[in-house]
DNA sequence: AGGGACACTGACACTGAAGACAGTACTTCC
DNA sequence: GGAAGTACTGTCTTCAGTGTCAGTGTCCCT
């Protein structure tokens, strides 16, 4: 089915995944990691991948916030098929693809 | 990169890779298969995959038409991780997820 | 001769995701 | 004391992806 679209079908939500497979990371880290994504969008992603259950959320409940990000024990199954996801669009991206 | 998602990304592709899969189907077949897809985005998709190159068109030339879509062997390469997705969204719905 | 199947096209309306923009509460640093 | 950083929320607009509806040309079946 397409259930596993619904979760990592947004526009950057396999870019978080990907760059959260390799260490947990904080908000604002990722919001440099990827320039292109608005402030809006990574926060949205993130509650939404969070709710999914795929991510967890670290507040570290200091002033001034310091929250981290991190793939979940679940998460970890979603990492391989990311991956796999990943390895397949560089590969189409070097044939010329798109 | 999510390349990849802007090749099976549509709200239908991973289901019509899906069953592509499995065997090569005509156009009316697939319709069939998945009752709640229109014709009208059973075929565009259908076309923005074959302009990807991960399905081939098999025209039979004749009158009325006959059209059969398969993997190309470049699908191919996509269809463990069209595999790997589906049985993620599996397991997810299992879980309880969506 | 009428109805339906087949694969497809074109114009249009709708919708939800994405993005722009402003604002919150508190802290640290110059 | 003013600026900047941190992690957020709310609202509003825009736009691409979906879907709806109608139409094409030829064939077979009754």
């Amino acid at each position: 089915m397409d259930t596993a679209l619904s979760v990592i079908g947004g526009r950057w939500k396999a870019t978080i995944l990907w760059r959260l497979s390799e260490r947990p990371m904080r908000t604002s880290e990722l919001r440099r990691s990827i320039p292109a994504i608005t402030e809006r969008m990574l926060i949205r992603h993130l509650q939404e991948l969070v709710r999914d259950g795929v991510l967890t959320r670290i507040d570290a409940g200091t002033v001034p916030p310091h929250v981290t990000y991190e793939l979940s024990e679940y998460g970890q199954t979603l990492a391989p098929v990311v991956g796999a996801l990943c390895e397949w669009g560089r590969g189409h991206q070097r044939r010329g693809g798109a």
